[in-house]
RNA sequence: GGGCGCGUAGCUCAACUGGCAGAGCAACUGACUCUUAAUCAGUAGGUUGUAGGUUCGAUUCCUACCGCGCUCACCA
């Protein structure tokens, strides 16, 4: 038997003298007066003679705690434990004398990792550690398989990743990237419902997909028997609703792309997109710059953000335009001028690619795109990468659009939309060609879409923001599993669970 | 998909040039009524990712496979 075994099958056995004492090992409701943080802010810096009046102390402050044992330090008839919720750890001190016979013999049964609850009075001890002198314990759920280690906790990246709750049980700082996710997302909610956008949400099961360049995963629907593609993008959909007369609206939810994995991408990610009727983009740069800026501070509680090696500024947003990027920013020799990245025969004869468009963004990605370390946005885009953006007024090969660039990655997207039906079909014309071309990540033909701008689109400005990148951005980690909650990984195999589980009841 | 690296006890890590697979934490027994990575004495725990191969002998060398990481490619 592994010793892995050996611990499950003794704190089973601990589940049924648990039982025999009078507590319910499982499921039980407990209703607390605190939260441990909401007792480190009360109480945190109150004196030991403020928390237990001398002599004796009728107005100790009484309080009732729920929390999972972390530590333990048994001396004999007293011990100290250090319990954690939410994040945050409070000492208990446990003394035979000071609870009842049947409460000692449960604590005598506590496992790390069990969950409990107690009721007692705050002091401080001798070393002046806020402390829970516990008079009363109840049992609220049992630990059966061992915690990782105290002092280093969980290491290993896979499981980190495949068992997430022990990542987030053993691993403070883990636990506080998705509380920043959680402020990232609520700062970008607010701003935009400040602003009068509402929320919606649109099929994520679409029949014909469209709005980003990139290939599909696809599924089935058993009784209507037709497959259908998981969305790589809101947009098509969300534009149809500005045709409704929802004149802001955004939505924040998952898109699904079916490409490689790596520290910058997961099949499945969550953008918001939002789109303003009445705008145009250059509208949507100064609600950008605004809105990171904003979450920065919400979500970091200053402008300035540590990045690895980086400070990033989100105050101070540099603008340029992808020509003026690929001439600044050439690696290498044959620098060209803003005029050689402006000719259609200068750009074709610098790369493999078949339109003058499609080579000036090749360069721009090959030159510019990861050295564009502070948050910059790019603007002026080829026309032959933009099918749903509007045409710049004064450049015909470009459309008025722009991305945000943060740490070398691209975190967001916008343009003034193309709402000029007839303009709509022949781009959908040239993506077809480009699919024909054997580009399988040119957009499909939307009919129903080019029916919906046909009853009359209002110019409006739309953009989406990478919601995990971002995250990326104001948690300073390096890799966006590390901000997805469950990554997507390759299956594990046996786990042995259920027939570990299985041979408790025979 | 290519290249590089990693996989040893539940966790965190050792094991020299191929020569008895080890430590700390966690667990178990005992001592200890203000400890804090508690301490002290003792005990138990291993298919070294999987399958082959080389060898008297493999955690160590070789091959394939599985999983993960980094990187390049692909990709917003």
């Amino acid at each position: 038997m592994s010793l892995e075994d050996g611990i499950f099958e003794q704190r089973a056995a601990r589940v049924k003298e648990i039982e025999a004492l009078g507590f319910k090992p499982y499921g039980k409701r407990f209703d607390y007066t605190h939260t441990i943080p909401e007792i480190l802010a009360a109480y945190g810096d109150k004196t030991a003679e403020e928390l237990v009046p001398p002599p004796p102390a009728p107005e100790a402050v009484r309080v009732r705690i729920a929390a999972r044992i972390q530590t333990v330090r048994r001396m004999g008839k007293a011990a100290f434990m250090h319990v954690q919720q939410n994040g945050a750890k409070l000492q208990f001190y446990i003394k035979k004398d000071a609870i009842s016979e049947q409460d000692y013999a449960l604590f005598n049964l506590l496992d790390i990792g069990d969950i409990i609850g107690a009721d007692g009075y705050l002091f401080r001890t001798r070393t002046g550690e806020l402390s829970l002198h516990v008079e009363k314990l109840e049992f609220l759920s049992k630990i059966l398989l061992p915690m990782p280690e105290k002092f280093h906790g969980l290491e290993d990246v896979e499981t980190r990743y495949r068992q997430r709750y022990l990542d987030l049980i053993s691993n403070p700082e883990s636990r506080d990237v998705f509380v920043t996710r959680a402020k990232v997302i609520s700062s970008i909610r607010r701003q935009l419902e400040e602003r009068g956008f509402i929320e919606v949400e649109t099929p994520m099961m679409q029949t014909v997909y469209g709005g980003a360049a990139a290939r599909p995963f696809v599924t089935h629907h058993n009784t209507l028997d037709v497959d259908l593609y998981l969305r790589i993008a809101p947009e098509l959909y969300l534009k149809r609703l500005i045709v409704g007369g929802l004149e802001r609206v955004y939505e924040i939810n998952r898109n699904f792309r079916n490409e490689g994995v790596s520290t910058r991408h997961n099949p499945e990610f969550t953008m918001v997109e939002f789109y303003q009727a009445y705008t145009d983009y250059k509208g949507l740069m100064d609600f950008t710059e605004e809105m990171l800026r904003q979450i920065a501070l919400d979500s970091t509680g200053g402008a300035v953000v540590p990045y690895g090696d980086l400070q990033l500024d989100f105050g101070n947003v540099r603008r340029l335009t992808m020509r003026e990027a690929v001439v600044e920013f050439w690696e290498g020799d044959g620098r060209p001028t803003l005029d050689d990245v402006r000719n259609p025969e200068w750009l074709l004869a610098n790369t493999h690619k078949a339109t003058p468009g499609e080579a000036l963004g090749h360069l721009f990605e090959v030159h510019a795109e990861k050295k564009l370390q502070q948050p910059t946005i790019i603007y002026e885009f080829p026309i032959e990468v933009s099918p749903l953006a509007n045409n710049s007024p004064d450049d015909p090969a470009m459309v008025d659009r722009f991305e945000i660039f943060v740490a070398g990655m691209e975190i967001g997207n916008a343009y003034t939309e193309l709402n000029n039906p007839m303009e709509q079909r022949r781009r959908f014309d040239s993506q077809l060609q480009m699919r024909d071309r054997g580009d399988d990540e040119a957009h499909q033909m939307d009919e129903d879409y080019l029916r919906a701008m046909s009853f009359g689109m209002p110019p409006t400005g739309g953009e989406g923001l990478g919601i995990d990148r971002l995250v990326m951005l104001m948690s300073n980690r390096q890799s966006i599993r590390d901000v997805i909650l469950f990554p997507l990984l390759r299956p594990e195999g046996e786990i042995g669970m259920a027939d570990r589980l299985r041979r408790l009841d025979a």
